[in-house]
Order: structure tokens, then C-alpha cells, then sequence
DNA sequence: AGTTGGACCTGACTGC
DNA sequence: TGCAGTCAGGTCCAAC
């Protein structure tokens, strides 16, 4: 599922494929994967035409700015895809939405459970935009510091694995690289957020920014149900590095210690190792 | 207002 | 073998 590290790879893939390009038509097959806009032939209309001039990521949210006026957002959510193809492919199962670009190339989005969804909005400053406002800072932005980050979690009564994932608090961060930070902060992902004090947001801040830049130069985390692909169709290679997020258990890699498994109340999983992330 | 939990959705997997 | 049931989780929204 992307998260920050796959929608980062994804935006730098984007800037090698489709940035100066045209996109000279668009087809939207699915009215949901365009949901904020009227129908699918608005979402063409407010594309077709337009020059994409930028290409950025805030959070798990990857933006292309069109014609340097508006802003087409693209959401993943948790099975979304862009991949680039030949126009001349048959359409992929899935492939809600195609872009057919001035370089011959296609860009399509492609989404089986269709959690996701693109929308045009018009302006470019991304504080400004739907669903950016109350976003939370970039983890590796300079923005967050490790009093920031501190003072963002003690107003929260969540615990700190939910919190983290909050994108209010911090963007950019899921399930896989919130077990990941709090694993390598040696942090007990059950510990209420506003306790942590600021020895331990400093742990916490320098495990998000080696787990996420590490994930970043391994492009992504494909996980078991191999959801995530880049825009080339290739699998990430941060898996291999992975010490918690799925390895219920299995050995922790610091202590050979049986990681646990913890389900929240809504079922999700939280994965840690009970002896090195103990309880403080 | 902050927090919780159900709904959305389908592919992959499990168990009978 | 086949089919029903379960799990996966990002985000929205209703209800505490």
C-alpha cells in the first residue's frame, strides 16, 4: 500500500516520464476513481489539453501541475497504480483511467479496489488545496524538528502507532513504516503519543528519516500481497529490510525475540518486538 | 473537538 | 475442486 517512500518514487519516476509532456486525451472508465468531480467527462475535460509543468508529493499524495494553473492530485489509496505503457497494449484489467501523453506514451491508473481517486483542482500551492490544509508537516522537511514533532503528539490521547499514522500529526506515514520507525526508535507502538518525551521524539524522528530515506533509495515496499508496483510494473526492495511489519512471529532481528502482533480495535495489526520496544 | 469504528472494495488466501 | 468466509488497510463519515 503506497505511503510516503512509494508515492515518492512513483513522483521521481513521473518527472523522468511525463513531465513537458501533453496530455492529448483522457478516458475515465470508472465515475468512482473521479468521485469529486460531476462525471468522468468533466475529469477529461479538465485535463485534456494541458501541459504538465510540475510534479510533486506531499504525504502519500502525488500532484501533477497542469498548465502551471491547476493541480491534478493523485490518490492510491491502497491499490491504486499509475503505470506508463504502450497505447498500442491492450487495456489492463483494472485501468480506470488513461492518459495518452504527446510522447506516444500512455499513463494509466489502475485500481481494483478503487479506494483511490484523481481530481483537478484549480491552483497550484498545495497548502491550499483540498484536503491538504490540516495536513501534518514532511517528515524529511526541515519543517519537523524533533520539538515539533514532540509537541504535535502530546496533543493527542491516541496511542502512538495510530498517531504517526495520523496525517494531521506527520504525513506520509501507514501501517508498514509506522511499525517500521517505532522498531527502529526501540518504541512501544502501544505507549500513548503524549507521552513521549524528547529524548525519545528524537529516536523517533531519526528512525522516520533513516526508515523512509532507506525505503525511498530501495523505491518502496512491495509486501506479501505485492499491491504496489512502481511506474515501470517493478516491485520496490524495501521488503527485505523489513524488521517488523508483518514478521509476527518470526525472530526480531536485535534480540531473536518472538515479534507480537497486536490488533487494534478495528482488526489492523501492529507489529513490534515486546522485549527491545518495551513498555516504558 | 477529538476519537472510534464501520463502510467502502476486491484479490488472495484459508478451511471445510 | 469449489465455494464461503476472512483478511488486507487509507480515508471518509457518522456516532459517541
Amino acid at each position: 500500500m503506497p505511503e510516503l517512500p512509494e508515492a515518492e518514487t512513483i513522483a521521481r519516476q513521473l518527472r523522468d516520464e511525463v513531465l513537458g509532456k501533453t496530455i492529448v486525451r483522457v478516458r475515465a472508465f470508472e465515475a468512482r476513481c473521479v468521485r469529486t468531480h460531476g462525471s468522468t467527462r468533466e475529469f477529461e475535460q479538465a485535463c485534456r489539453g494541458s501541459l504538465i509543468t510540475e510534479i510533486r508529493r506531499r504525504g502519500k499524495q502525488i500532484v501533477l501541475t497542469l498548465d502551471a494553473s491547476r493541480s491534478l492530485v493523485v490518490r492510491l489509496g491502497m491499490s491504486g497504480r499509475l503505470l506508463v505503457g504502450n497505447p498500442r497494449d491492450a487495456r489492463p484489467q483494472h485501468a480506470h483511467i488513461v492518459f495518452s501523453l504527446s510522447s506516444g506514451l500512455e499513463l494509466r491508473y489502475i485500481d481494483p479496489r478503487t479506494f483511490g481517486h484523481l481530481s483537478v483542482r484549480s491552483g497550484t500551492e498545495l497548502s491550499r488545496l483540498p484536503g491538504f490544509e490540516k495536513l501534518g508537516p514532511e517528515p524529511l522537511s526541515d519543517d519537523l524538528d524533533e520539538r515539533e514533532l514532540r509537541r504535535r503528539l502530546s496533543r493527542t490521547r491516541s496511542i502512538l502507532a495510530v498517531a504517526l499514522m495520523n496525517q494531521r500529526i506527520v504525513a506520509g506515514i501507514g501501517k508498514i513504516y509506522s511499525d517500521e520507525i517505532c522498531f527502529h526508535a526501540r518504541l512501544n507502538p502501544l505507549m500513548p503519543a503524549h507521552s513521549v518525551s524528547l529524548l525519545q521524539a528524537r529516536r523517533l524522528l531519526a528512525a522516520m528519516r533513516r526508515v523512509l530515506e532507506s525505503a525511498i533509495e530501495h523505491r518502496g515496499t512491495t509486501a506479501a500481497d505485492g499491491s504496489y508496483v512502481d511506474l515501470y510494473g517493478r516491485p520496490g526492495g524495501y521488503q527485505k529490510f523489513l524488521a517488523a511489519y508483518q514478521r509476527a512471529g518470526e525472530p526480531c532481528l536485535r534480540c531473536s525475540t518472538s515479534i507480537a502482533r497486536v490488533a487494534l480495535s478495528n482488526g489492523r495489526g501492529i507489529h513490534f518486538c515486546p522485549k527491545c520496544q518495551r513498555f516504558p
